[in-house]
DNA sequence: AGTGCGATTGACT
DNA sequence: GTCAATCGCACTA
């Protein structure tokens, strides 16, 4: 490390290194489980920002529910990329849904990652959130993509290299996971594969059902 | 080229 | 608890 680097202001960035891609599991709804605890961070002009999630949902293979469902178009193709990239769209013209692509490259599915602990850069996230109250910064897949600016700019990209937006390894162990139905779906409704870390108050929906 | 509809949110009864 | 905003995309013709 040179000079000019030991000067920089702390960035976080030793604390949170990027997930080795080798690490994420191959699997969809095992990745779903493995990705609760882990930090999601963000890195804008002002500073850095992130979160822990606890909040996930798997949208596996053949699932009707999943927008690979159907095969390729132009909107779903990062699901189809190797595991550990991001998908990211639009949804009701206003909130953009950021996924992580999660089987073998060619394969569509992804895990929706739906809520976040907000962790550092928290000023930041209010700023774009335009709200205080810190349980509501990042509490829904909308919300969390407002407060880290996440948009169709980061659709495609690698979430286990650093860069603007990446996945970075926790300093502890996740805590027990709990299970559900996922949300706002019509299709596949009744599958349990929407995964949140039991007690926290920084998660979605209901906390009550199965585990 | 026109149409219908969301992996949601925020405002409101 | 209910409800509408809003827009890119997939689908039909």
């Amino acid at each position: 490390m040179g000079r000019a680097d030991a000067l920089k202001p702390s960035r976080h960035n030793g604390r949170h290194p990027p997930l080795p891609h080798a690490e994420l599991p191959v699997n969809t709804v095992s990745l779903a489980r493995y990705l609760i605890g882990k930090i999601l961070v963000r890195e804008m002009a002002e500073g850095l920002a992130s979160g822990r999630i606890v909040e996930t949902e798997a949208y596996v293979v053949g699932d009707a529910a999943g927008h690979a469902y159907g095969g390729m178009t132009p909107r779903n193709r990062s699901l189809f990329l190797e595991r550990g990239h991001a998908y990211v769209y639009l949804v009701y013209g206003s909130a953009y849904m950021l996924n992580v692509s999660s089987e073998i490259a060619g394969i569509g599915a992804g895990v929706l990652i739906r809520a976040l602990e907000p962790r550092d850069g928290i000023p930041i996230m209010q700023r774009n959130r335009q709200i205080e109250r810190l349980r509501d910064l990042a509490r829904g897949p909308g919300r969390l993509t407002a407060a880290l600016r996440v948009d169709y700019r980061f659709d495609g990209l690698d979430l286990c290299r650093e860069g603007p937006l990446w996945l970075g390894r926790c300093d502890h162990e996740p805590g027990e996971i709990g299970q559900s139905i996922r949300i706002g779906i019509a299709r596949d409704a009744n599958r349990l594969l929407r995964f949140y870390l039991r007690g926290s108050p920084f998660v979605s929906g209901p906390r009550l059902l199965t585990e």
